[in-house]
DNA sequence: TGTCGCTATGCAAGTAGTTGCATAATCCTC
DNA sequence: GAGGATTATGCAACTACTTGCATAGCGACA
């Protein structure tokens, strides 16, 4: 359910083809949901048959063609109305921890490598969130004032990535004073 | 694939029927994984199918008989297998993020109400979680040490549960602030 | 004495998400 | 001018997960 109305909020803030979307959604929707360009393409094309969404072709040169996409009143009402009821609590998903959890499988070499492994990974996404972070405030002072609720999510995810890397670095130090 | 591991892990540590699976489940994997009763009696019956699993129904007075699991040679070597590998980045799923993120819809008595519900479960989720660290840390000192890398997702749990707590109240004050 | 919750297991049908592949033109690099 | 990335869309088959229901005895509460 969440993914449809993240396409719907997507394509109200600004109408796209499933492609734009998709780009759309790895620089904002990606760091509370993730999702592929089938299931994309997928709920598009569901939404379409509910009449929630408008659609037009627009023919490109050279390129395949671009099916645009838009909101129909019924779809406002929609988002509207799921906007307003109260939203499911999360649903946990690290494998990463069940693996370390099962981790006394593991030499604490391996162990090491897995988790800076993991570590650069979470570095390297609090770097594009921070990045992003940036932008927005370079942004002028009236887009900020518009967007600054959807911009939350940013901040909740740096923080978590901080948590993260925190809670690792932490680890591995445990990790050495266990080995000497 | 990762619940097919949890199970393994958890049983790898002590045998049981998928009842108490779930139950141990609830107490320890399922703030890093989620799954229902139903999807791990599934679990248990391919598990058990693929031969990774042993099963002895022990009669029970009154209640219904319990299906005892445990691990056989090939379920500990398939687990051993798993741990060594790299694991897959997590999936990010916050509903609630998607729903702030089309959070204009929404009056600002609404938005704070549905973020006081949220706040409200977050603290109670670090209530349990801290009441849990506690009981690691009331055990005898060599169970300590031997489950000590098991209790690591137990603190990532809490920091997370904090920052996510943080963040809701720094967002709540930013809500007043804009209002008046 | 009725119903609520707990122990204990499971089926059936549905929705959501993944993986692998396919097409096709254009732009850029070597 | 060959190969690869980018733009753009999509099918098919699969796996994972959810929802709703069914059964059945026991203990506690009111």
């Amino acid at each position: 359910m969440s993914l449809r109305f993240a396409v719907l909020t997507l394509l109200d803030i600004e109408p796209g083809s499933g492609y734009d979307l998709k780009r759309r959604f790895e620089r904002s929707v990606s760091y509370f949901w993730s999702a592929s360009h089938q299931q994309m393409y997928r709920e598009l094309h569901k939404l379409h048959g509910e009449g929630l969404l408008d659609c037009t072709e627009q023919p490109q040169e050279g390129r395949p063609d671009k099916k645009i996409y838009s909101l129909t009143g019924a779809g406002r009402m929609a988002l509207a109305e799921w906007a307003a009821r109260p939203a499911a609590a999360q649903k946990i998903r690290e494998p990463f921890l069940i693996q370390l959890f099962a981790g006394h499988h593991l030499s604490s070499a391996q162990l090491r490598a897995e988790l800076e492994r993991h570590l650069h990974e979470h570095r390297a996404m609090l770097a594009t969130y921070e990045a992003q972070n940036q932008r927005f405030y370079r942004r002028p002072q009236e887009q900020q004032q518009r967007l600054w609720l959807a911009h939350q999510p940013l901040l909740l995810g740096i923080e978590t990535e901080k948590t993260w890397i925190r809670w690792a670095e932490e680890l591995l130090e445990k990790l050495d004073a266990s080995n000497h």
